[in-house]
Order: structure tokens, then sequence, then C-alpha cells
RNA sequence: GGGGUGGUAGUUCAAUUGGUUAGAGCACCGGCCUGUCACGCCGGAAGUUGCGGGUUCAAAUCCCGUCUCCCGCGCCA
């Protein structure tokens, strides 16, 4: 082998004369009968070496046949090119080398697809040689920003005297929450591990053993339904502290994030991020994760229905549901068939039973359901909603749930349609007051909204028994352009309203026992008062890279069915295998 | 679990809406070319139109089923 002297990122017009050797991958190769441009490439960038046939008549006859990614090494002289060609695009762009010895390590064969160009296939694809496409310039920044993510994340968190400590990774399964990954036990024939949904309990256990301020990177697993930004395995930034507050961990996590993006992005966040109860989130963007990159807030319309003549609305307050609207500028963009779409979707994915609309004409409205308004009436919105001549209202009567999600979503197509967010904001946020749980009605009976061990806010306490569904947690969300970054709470440390909560959620002494017993013994030999949050990392580094792909931070990413197109995972099993775990399959 | 969109040479796309032998760029193979950097020029090979069935004189195109990628919804304590 070659060794290399020099990466190919690196060599400058101060190396003129210098002998180097390169090794990489060609990138281009440009014939030109008498002379060849090769483009050699590694992740630090590409130079261009030159074969010259009255040079080197035998090194030519190789170069000639030399193709698209074979990796080669090459020693030579770096040289200075002729007036007139230097490539000011490359940063190698003043030099090229002129190769006197050459090694060919690999031949690749014919690609499945142009590496120099991510988009020159399409995804399932590239998944299948996922290995090439990581060889894609764009690929490799995303996994170095990554790696400059996670080293920010320890290196804040050591300076802050967090000591990052490994889980296991094989643990019991819990029913609450997502569905497990399951992992058959060989030596406890009919048992089975869970793989981690997060750490939650044996964070908590290490807060009992005194590791006041833990923090890990760590794989975590759900096995839910996948999304552009879920993946049925991810990694979370995990933190707990001991002898803590609620204030305390919204500290640090702002801290945080904010050097993380400081670190990466050299971007200065705000000093502090706004703060939103759970509720107010709801009722001003219809969404417990809003992005306030743009404001266009939902607005009460239920006093401009009793005025009005619009039964449809009035029957929908009458039935305890609720009527919002937005103002949404352009009007002049919403055709009868743009509004027809965007019904569409509203009902078809929040089941809203309708969208209704007014548009601004003057110093009244037209269109819509405007005729069940008076002009009086009209007036009346337009000057309280301060809205111009021109824009359009929105306005969607449901059940409360059904608004909020429908108009929350329909806030971000219209804020998408208008290009309302600006390229490059950021818009940090933390959104609290989460109710401590909240009614399930499918199976009749409170679900926790967090998990079982957050702590009720101390306040609402006497809630618990009459009216749980107004009991607030401590519980907290970190929200980034409209997504959650991540989020946690202050746990319970105290037996007795563990049980009770447990009590609350419908779990039985027996059940709690059997499934969190380690947790409630460990809480009986001095729990300190505790809380923490996790982060989702990847979601993390999609936005730093800005992306809305979380398989574009991923190294090796499973497809939205959870499987993966490179190694063909998940597989059938040897029957031997199946023997050992005492495993039957059917169906 | 439900909805929407896509699947055509290795690859990215096209195919006048059911009509001749399914075409083009890149990649690949061969030839020419001494300053290119999206090099250029000439030639060549390359197809089970995702899979299975059906309608038709005739299907990439229409119908039914099925697999699969992606994007929302449900789900994700």
């Amino acid at each position: 082998m070659l060794k290399r002297t020099h990466n190919c990122g690196e060599l400058r017009s101060a190396n003129l004369n210098q002998e180097v050797v390169l090794n990489g991958w060609i990138a281009k190769h440009r014939d030109h009968g008498g002379l060849i441009f090769i483009d050699i490439r590694d992740r630090y960038g590409k130079t261009q070496i030159v074969f010259n046939v009255e040079l080197q008549p035998e090194l030519f006859e190789i170069a000639k046949r030399l193709g698209l990614e074979d990796v080669i090494g090459v020693h030579g002289i770096v040289m200075s090119r002729p007036e007139g060609n230097i490539n000011s695009q490359m940063s190698t762009g003043d030099i090229d080398i002129e190769v006197d010895q050459l090694i060919v390590y690999n031949e690749s064969d014919p690609l499945p697809f142009d590496v120099n160009d991510r988009t020159s296939a399409m995804e399932d694809h590239r998944l299948k040689y996922r290995y090439l496409e990581l060889r894609t310039a764009e690929l490799q920044n995303h996994l170095l920003l990554r790696h400059r993510a996670a080293k920010a994340t320890r290196d804040y968190l050591d300076s802050n005297d967090f000591i990052e400590i490994e889980t296991p990774v094989l643990m019991k399964s819990t029913p609450e929450g997502a569905r497990d990954f399951l992992v058959p036990s060989r030596i406890h024939k009919h048992k089975f591990y869970a793989l981690p949904q997060s750490p939650q309990t044996y964070k908590q256990l290490l807060m009992v053993s005194g590791f006041d301020k833990y923090y890990q990177i760590v794989k975590c697993f759900r096995d839910e339904d996948f999304r552009a930004d879920r993946q049925p395995e991810f990694t979370q930034i995990d933190l707990e502290m001991s002898f803590i507050k609620q204030e305390d961990v919204i500290d640090l996590g702002t801290d945080l994030v904010k050097f993380i993006w400081k670190s990466v992005l050299d971007v200065d966040l705000p000093q502090v991020f706004p703060t939103l109860p759970y509720h107010e989130a709801l009722e001003t963007y219809g969404s417990d994760k809003p992005d306030i990159r743009f404001e266009m807030k939902l607005m009460e319309f239920a006093h401009f229905v009793e005025q009005s003549e619009f039964n449809a609305f009035k029957n929908v307050l009458a039935a305890g549901g609720r009527v919002k609207a937005i103002v949404c500028p352009n009007g002049k963009n919403y055709s009868r068939k743009t509004i027809d779409e965007l019904t569409g979707y509203v009902k078809t994915y929040f089941s809203a039973k309708g969208l209704a609309w007014m548009k601004i004409s003057g110093d009244t409205l037209e269109g819509g359901i405007s005729k069940f308004f008076t002009e009086e009436l009209q007036r009346k919105i337009i000057s309280e909603y301060e809205a111009n001549d021109g824009d359009i209202i929105f306005i969607i009567g449901d059940d409360p749930q059904v608004v909020f999600s429908a108009l929350g979503a329909l806030r971000l197509e219209l804020g998408k349609r208008e290009n309302l967010i600006k390229p490059g904001s950021w818009a940090p946020l933390w959104v609290t007051d989460f109710p401590l749980v909240e009614w399930n009605s499918d199976s009749n009976r409170w679900d926790a909204l967090h998990h079982p061990f957050t702590s009720p806010n101390f306040e609402d306490i006497h809630l618990l028994d009459a009216e749980p569904g107004n009991c607030r947690s401590l519980a907290y969300d970190v929200v980034m352009n409209g997504y959650e970054l991540g989020g946690g709470s202050i746990r319970i440390h105290d037996t007795n309203l563990q049980q009770k909560v447990f009590g609350l959620l419908g779990i039985s002494t027996a059940e709690a026992e059997e499934k969190f017993g380690f947790l409630l013994n460990a809480f009986r030999f001095g729990a300190p008062p505790h809380g923490g949050m996790a982060f989702g990392f990847d979601r993390i580094v999609m936005l730093l890279v800005g992306s809305s792909q979380i398989r574009d931070v991923i190294a090796f990413p499973k497809t939205t069915s959870a499987a993966s197109l490179m190694d063909n995972s998940p597989s059938l099993v040897d029957q031997q295998q199946l023997d050992e775990l005492g495993l039957l399959l059917k169906g």
C-alpha cells in the first residue's frame, strides 16, 4: 500500500513541488486522449491528479482503464496548474498531482447510482446501497454534524458534573406506553426481555444510588408505526438530576440546547426560551408542540356564533364543542377549488365535519358563511381580529379536540402556502403544565399523559381524587420549530404518592408490585427528590442539518415499515434457533 | 388499522391518454481527442414496464388482487 501523506482536501499552492501520496476513490475520470484528469476523493475533499502519456506511458495505460469509485493510491509531485486552468470552485483547485506511481486497491463494479449526486436515485434504491449513499457529501456532512452535536452534548454535561452511565439493553417488559420489542430468553424458556423504550426506571434507580447528575446518549426502541421523524430505534440524550425543581431542569435543558446550536451551527438562540402552558398552546396554536415561527393564532369565535344566525355552529356549542378561527392573508389565493382541497384535508386527516370561511372585502365579509352574520357583526369580527382587506377567515366548529388538531394543522399548512416562515429562523419554547392524566374512552380509565412516575403539581394534589383530569403535572416539553425536541418531568419520590397515582391509573397494588416492585422497593431506602428529561437526539441533528427526515441523520436507517432494505432485516430464522428458544410460529 | 402518491434499461425520466420494433440523459463497453473540471465527438450493448390474474384484435396505459417505497391520520406512557 502507498501510505497517504495528505488527505484529498488539503493540498494548496503552498505545497508546490512536494512529493505526496494520496489515497481515495475516483470521483470523476476525464480522458483527453494524451492527458487524463482524475478527481480523487476522500471525506476531506477532492484533488485532481493528472496522467500524461508522454511522461508516464505505462501508468497512462493503467489510468485509461480506471473507472468511477475505484480505490487507488498515487504518488506524485504537486504541480501548479497552467495559467487560466485554475478551478476557483475547488479548495484544491490551484494545483494538481503529476502522478509517477499508481496502485489500484480495488476496482468498482458499475455503480447502482451516482454517488456524486444524492438525487440520482430514488430513496429505496439508495437505502439498499446505503454504504454508497453515505459516500455523498451531503450524508458525510450530516454524520459529521451528528458527531459534533454528540460531542457538544458530552462536553456540556461533563463540564456540569454529569456522568455518563450505561444501562441495560435487555430489560423487563412493561406493557404501558409504546409497544415493546421483545427478545426471547433461551435460558429462561418462554420468558422475554424487552428492549428499552427509554432507560426511565434505571435512571431513577441511579438517583436512589446517589448519582445525582446522570446522562447517557442511548438507543431506545419503540414498536409503533413510523413517520418521517420517527424510527423504530432512535437515540436519546437521557438525563436525570437529584435535589432539583422543574425550573432547574428547564434551565439546564435550555443551556444544553443553546450550547449545541452554538457549537454546531454557531447560532445564538435566545437567552431564555418562552414558556407556554399546555392549555394555552392548544388554545393559541392547536398543538402541544407549536411552531411559533409565525403568528396566525387560533381566535375564539364562539361569541360571534351566538349573535349570528348560523345554526350549525350554535349546535356545536350547545353540544359542548368549540368554534375557533384563523385569519390568513392573501385571500385571493383561495379559490373555491383551493378551499375545497383544504376542506378535504381537514376532513380526511382530522375528521373535521367541514371548513367554514369568509373573505374580507372592504369593511365587511363576503362569501362562505358571511350571510349568517349581520353587517354590524361582520365589522365587529374584522375589528376584533384586526383583519385586513383581502384576508380570508377560516372557521372550524367541532369537538374541542377536532377543532384544535384540524385548525392547528390548517394553520401550519397555510403558513407553508403563504411562506410565513422565515428560512433559517429558530423558535424554541417550553410547554409546561401538562395534565397529569387523560381519559381513555376506549378502555374507560385514566391514562398517564407522560408516564406513571410523573409527579402531580403539588398545588393540584387535592384534585387527584375528585377531578383528576384537572390535575396538572410537573411535566414539560421543549419544542423547536414545531418539533418536540424532548420532554421530561419531576418524578414521584414518595412511595405513598406513587401508590396513589398507580391507583388512579387503575394499576393495582399487586400489578404495581409485579411490574415496578424493584423501583418502589428502592424508594423505601432513601429516594432523593429528582427529575430529568430526554431529548430526541436524531431529531435535534435533523433540525441542525435542515432536514425534515430523520433517516437523513441516521447512518443505517429503517423504512417506515421498520425494515432495513440493505440487509433485509427482519428475516426468517432457522428452525433450530426457534427450538432452542422454545418458540412455535403460528399464523 | 385506514387514506394518498409512486414503482418503465444499471439509474433518472419519457412514451401524443389503448395502436408500428417502449425512447432519451447519465452510467457501462469500443473508438478518437494534450488542460479538462457536468470535458467533447462517433459507435455499441442494455427492458419479464414491481408481481399475479382479467378485459381487448391490441395493455406500460383500463379493471381486480397482491408486494413495496414515501407522506399524512390512528398509534407513539
